[in-house]
DNA sequence: GGTCGATGTCATCAGATGATGACAACCGGA
DNA sequence: TCCGGTTGTCATCATCTGATGACATCGACC
């Protein structure tokens, strides 16, 4: 199997979310927004997926339906578009406290790369090949949104080194995340979800745990800090 | 008194390891092994640091100090230098049980990426700009040196599915290790090696330990499997 | 000294890619 | 209907990159 995540086929250019308060223009052909969030998606999809330089803004134009040269308008060029990718794939994390305590922050990392693969913010972080605005803007998304809450709540709980901890934890997960989407290993690419979640929130809540609770780290299912 | 065959050591691409049974030749400039060998080296340190496809066979070329077209000769292309990269590291990772026991693995993946970066191997790995083969390649050296040995020890102990949660560990480990050779977060890329050893050390061992024993993942010098 | 294979150097090719600008098609308003 | 801005399409450029082959240089052997 290939290291690139194969993922659900994409719909057309159609099912753009309008966001610029731009009145529909029903069934209109020539619809910039509607473009331009196309290239978006196809760009959130694509760099998710390969990374910037193995991404062609081409291939954008093509799975977008819409031509290349739209990203140059619309975007500026290629780097931006994949800053732009980054904001979006971050906005559209915000779920309803999605990202608290442990065990939601493994499930949703998780399942979120299962449908998706790996997601361009990620793809910024470990690859060298993204300038470093893009990286800087990746890391700053996964920090304040991830690591920061999981280091307050830790520190809330009195846990020693806790930034530290909370930066180890999510790191490892990314490397968990990435195992099982680029697959590379057997078991942990195909084992079912629900298990992988369970025993990854038993071992990191190790980490996150204030100090004297460490013998509690069986009760996988609510367990990590702050679940509720 | 001065034997002039005794010549002086050119600096460059001396000190090839001679695999193929040639005699020495002494003091000759034009030696395809020391070039070999050179590119060699040059293609693990950048292969490494940028991966496959942001390194070009020029820039190899020039800190080999050889000429890039050798690399054609030599290896025949781009890729099967990719994995004579790979391999060499994997050989040169061939200590006196040197991936034996969580704590060990831990301590010298971190080191050997806090000296040299990531490595081709891993980068083969989180990247999708490799061909089949190379990936296939790395994922092999890391099954076969790390995992399966790991999830013997595991095993032995009657830990429950030993594999899946040695892929588990193992792919976190990687995770943490990208996360600071890259400089992900702050405290993560600053931490001394021993103190961040220690704490990822304690927080695996919960995947590692036999059920009965998750009450002794505080110590964290000799946890792990089968220390010493 | 001469020959020949091994080794190294160089120029160049073909393909891919990001970017750019000219041009065409479309739409709404005057 | 006509006009001007918007949107989409296309051709093309400059650059980079891996690969290739011709040529030069070296060293061993006769």
């Amino acid at each position: 199997m290939s290291a690139e995540y194969a993922g659900p086929e994409h719909a057309g250019p159609e099912a753009a979310a309008r966001e610029d308060g731009a009145r529909p223009r029903a069934g209109r052909a020539r619809d910039a927004a509607a473009s331009k969030q196309a290239l978006l998606r196809a760009a959130q999809e694509l760099f998710g997926q390969k990374g910037f330089e193995r991404t062609t803004i081409r291939e954008i134009g093509e799975r977008a339906g819409v031509d290349a040269a739209l990203i140059a308008r619309y975007f500026g060029n290629k780097a931006e578009l994949y800053v732009a990718a980054v904001v979006a794939e971050d906005n559209a994390a915000r779920g309803p406290a999605e990202f608290r305590g442990l065990a939601q922050i493994t499930d949703t990392l998780v399942g979120r790369s299962d449908e998706r693969g790996p997601g361009p913010i990620i793809q910024a972080l470990i690859r060298s090949d993204t300038s470093p605005e893009i990286r800087v803007a990746a890391r700053d998304r996964i920090a304040g949104r991830i690591v920061e809450p999981l280091a307050e709540d830790m520190a809330a709980q009195h846990v020693d080194r806790a930034r530290l901890r909370a930066e180890i934890a999510v790191s490892a997960l990314y490397g968990i995340t990435l195992g099982r989407s680029l697959g590379w290993f057997e078991e942990i690419r195909s084992v079912p979800r629900a298990e992988l979640v369970a025993l990854v929130t038993e071992a990191l809540t190790t980490l996150t745990l204030p100090p004297g609770d460490a013998g509690g780290a069986g009760e996988t299912g609510e367990a990590g800090t702050g679940a509720g």
